[in-house]
DNA sequence: AGCACGCCGACT
DNA sequence: GTCGGCGTGCTC
């Protein structure tokens, strides 16, 4: 019986944004099944392009003449039915196309290259031949091919001189490796020692050696032998003419972490641990879908808690998903979970290469590894039988993509619980106010650890007045009470830790004489000044340029730095303390791979007394010898208009206070402010996470902010601005009539930067409590407007976006 | 996305 | 007359 496979296509537009009907052919009957990736024929020219097979039936919707699938891509499925359905809910949920969830399941090396070949079938002059073809008679289409040579080629294909030919590229690359192994049995390859002469010495050995393989169930690896015998290349290649072993290809992953780890122990757990854990344990033995908020302070033991229930879990026979910040994701982090699991960990981050991220997810898709630690696309770790998912530092903004798909890994968390019967943990200090709530609600179970493991009173943290500060000295990025406290602690052997709160601050260069500051020429920003490579840049669109030595507006030579980047504040520092070493952490000096975990270790060594940086040092970092922890500038954030700032700030303070005086050295904290009387830094001084939920749920209450509205963002561009003016007040004028009086439409309004690579951008944000038409509405407009994309507008759909700006 | 088709102005 | 510009529709 004829065999129809319902397929989704690369190609992500609105438009083909369903899957479509093959025809199976019949040598491939058995083998299709959904979730495979499949090569097809699609559009008029029959471009070869790879698809997804949602569906295998036996009859057939389509009433036209049905393409037949060209190849099969994958043997077993690249996506089993669990995400299947949860690329489909994924692309209702986040208005994305499902093509575009697909892959983002997957690792980046299995999404498709596509090529396109020109093919000769005729004569052509030899000097046309010679200049387009390079005298060969077959030519890639690429980019970067001259205009000229395009029209040539486009005059032959009209004229039927070539044929044009369309190759999907696989780029997932298994890794392989010679190993050998005996051909013959004991007594085989003793006979062969016989037939040696006397002088052999150096076969009869390998025979020997041979002969210790024999029972191994694995074949050797080359590699191993020619490294840890007396064996060459040339021994092992006459072994294998003779008969006597045979070499086979191995698959390797390509290990990141292949030097050893220290296998890390059971910690005892404090009572407020163990009722976390049990908690936990209970009902993942259940069955139930149950989420977990765990407020713990910092050092409260999160991390044990975590370990603890996947290893009970472990032990019921199921796997186990850990999510953790990209930035948290730390060499120190993957040494604690791997020391603990084994070579039961599979670690997914940005800083593994392709080939290493896409051997990981074979190693958990083979049920090799059960336990995931990684970032936020680990939340689709291809993990069956998943008994706790754990969401780390779960307020971090980092779990939602800021690219289609716009999900939250914490939607997708919960919903993969659903379908495994299992519990989630949200784990953080400082939750975010959407969970807390929740938890408020009971929505969410909530467990609070309050008690720090080592019983130490959380650091005292000390608020500095920078107003005050700046009348009695002239300008600097330190105060007199900071810098004393720096000092101390180098006298004293400890180390310090700096924080500059970077948000909304960096430097750029403007001229003293006329206030000329230097702009991106594709979008309404300063450039920011980059010393490492001594250029502007552009953190929008990547715009670079050198940095002029006068002002391209006066001429003037007073053309300065301004603002305080890291760079600008070491050097600061340096000149306040000479004899300080510090220890810059930034964009800059971690952006090589692997240079972020040399910076720590640096660190680590003592080899510096001062760590200097962004945001990024606030994370899980543990340095027992850190007793000061100095705060910049707390309130850069505050002054942004996002409903947020507050909660950022707070999450801020919280997070790198708990940096201060762990194991048995108290701790302190200065943060430097020029506003000390806002409550989020108030209660941040205070170690009062209650207090501050408290206080800014109120806030959120007046003001009719999250978590007490939903909120969806339409984001509209064009390269003229009137034009997405225009179009935005259109969409929020389709809007308003199927709102009810409880929605709110905010805007249009221009976006913060209005203008990013040349197209302006318009946004209209929807705060609701009940739409049930909205969902539906927006998919609408997303579909109408789809027209409109031809004409240069770009429209898109944010659901509970974190950036309002 | 990328291709064909079809309608208009500028050319051999 | 036709070549080739782009606007429009469609892809099982």
């Amino acid at each position: 019986m004829p065999q129809i496979a319902k397929v989704i296509v690369d190609v992500p537009t609105m438009q083909t944004n369903r899957p479509y009907d093959y025809q199976v052919p019949v040598t491939l009957v058995d083998v299709i099944q959904p979730g495979m990736r499949v090569i097809i024929p699609f559009g008029n020219g029959d471009r070869k392009i790879q698809g997804f097979v949602l569906q295998v039936l036996d009859q057939l919707s389509f009433t036209g003449q049905l393409k037949a699938i060209e190849a099969v891509v994958d043997l077993t499925p690249a996506v089993n039915p669990e995400l299947l359905s949860l690329s489909d809910w994924l692309a209702q949920q986040t208005y994305a196309f499902q093509i575009t969830c697909l892959q983002t399941m997957l690792p980046s090396v299995m999404r498709a290259k596509y090529t396109k070949t020109a093919t000769l079938t005729d004569e052509i002059p030899t000097d046309l031949q010679a200049s387009l073809f390079n005298g060969n008679d077959e030519l890639t289409f690429d980019q970067n091919l001259a205009p000229d040579k395009l029209k040539q080629l486009m005059q032959l294909q009209r004229q039927g001189k070539i044929s044009v030919t369309y190759h999907v590229d696989n780029r997932a690359q298994v890794k392989q490796l010679t190993a050998i192994e005996p051909a013959l049995s004991f007594e085989q390859l003793e006979e062969a020692r016989m037939g040696l002469r006397k002088s052999a010495q150096k076969q009869s050995q390998l025979i020997s050696y041979l002969q210790t393989l024999i029972d191994q169930e694995a074949p050797t690896l080359l590699k191993t032998i020619l490294e840890k015998t007396t064996f060459t290349r040339e021994n092992i290649r006459i072994g294998a003419e003779k008969g006597w072993l045979r070499q086979v290809k191995v698959e390797a992953y390509r290990n990141p972490y292949a030097n050893a780890v220290q296998p890390t122990h059971k910690m005892t757990l404090t009572s407020e641990q163990e009722t976390a854990v049990d908690a936990v344990v209970q009902s993942a033995s259940t069955d139930a879908s149950e989420v977990f908020l765990i407020e713990g302070v910092t050092g409260s033991g999160k991390t044990e808690v975590y370990l603890q229930t996947i290893d009970a879990v472990l032990q019921q026979g199921k796997t186990a998903l850990m999510l953790v910040p990209e930035i948290a994701l730390t060499p120190q982090m993957v040494q604690r979970v791997k020391g603990r699991f084994g070579d039961l960990v599979a670690v997914l981050h940005s800083g593994l290469s392709e080939g290493e991220k896409y051997d990981e997810w074979r190693r958990i898709e083979r049920k090799e590894a059960r336990v995931v630690v990684g970032a936020r696309s680990a939340v689709f770790a291809p993990l069956e039988d998943i008994g706790v998912i754990i969401m780390d530092e779960e307020h971090e903004a980092s779990y939602k993509q800021d690219e289609s798909p716009r999900y939250h890994a914490r939607d997708v968390a919960i919903w993969r619980s659903q379908y495994h019967n299992c519990p989630v943990i949200l784990g953080s200090a400082t939750p975010s106010l959407e969970s807390r709530a929740r938890a408020q609600k009971d929505v969410y179970h909530l467990i609070r650890l309050t008690q720090r493991v080592n019983q130490q009173a959380l650091p005292a943290v000390e608020l500095v007045d920078m107003r005050e500060a700046m009348r009695v000295q002239k300008a600097s990025n330190f105060s007199p009470a900071l810098l004393a406290g720096i000092k101390e602690r180098m006298q004293k052997g400890e180390q310090s830790v700096l924080l500059l709160n970077r948000r909304g601050f960096s430097s750029f260069i403007m001229c003293r004489d006329c206030g000329f500051v230097l702009q991106c020429p594709n979008c309404d920003i300063s450039l920011t000044l980059h010393m490492d490579t001594h250029s502007m840049k552009c953190h929008y669109c990547g715009h670079e340029e050198a940095i002029p030595k006068i002002c391209p507006s006066c001429q003037s030579r007073q053309i300065r730095y301004f603002g305080t980047g890291t760079q600008k504040v070491e050097a600061e520092l340096q000149e306040l303390i000479p004899e300080a070493r510090i220890l810059r952490m930034d964009v800059d000096t971690t952006r090589k791979k692997g240079a972020h975990a040399k910076l720590l270790k640096k660190f680590g060594d003592h080899e510096a007394d001062i760590l200097l940086g962004t945001q990024m040092i606030a994370k899980g970092l543990d340095f027992p010898d850190v007793t000061l922890v100095g705060v910049i500038n707390a309130d850069t954030a505050l002054g942004l208009p996002d409903f947020r700032a507050s909660e950022r700030t707070f999450q801020l303070l919280t997070q790198v206070s708990g940096r201060a005086g762990r194991a048995d050295k108290v701790g302190q904290v200065i943060v430097q402010s020029y506003n000390s009387e806002n409550y989020a830094i108030q209660f941040a001084k205070q170690h009062d996470y209650e207090g501050f939920y408290q206080y800014e749920m109120a806030v959120r209450h007046r003001g009719g902010y999250p978590p007490y509205y939903f909120t969806v963002k339409v984001t509209v561009s064009h390269p003229e601005e009137a034009l997405a003016a225009k179009k935005s007040f259109q969409i929020a004028k389709q809007m308003r009539p199927i709102l009810s009086d409880q929605a709110l439409i905010l805007g249009p309004t221009p976006k913060s930067i209005a203008r990013i690579n040349n197209r302006y951008f318009y946004q209209i944000v929807i705060k609701y409590k009940q739409e049930p038409q909205l969902q539906a509405k927006l998919a609408e407009i997303l579909e109408t407007t789809q027209i409109d994309t031809r004409h240069g507008f770009k429209i898109g759909l944010d659901n509970e976006p974190l950036q309002f700006t």
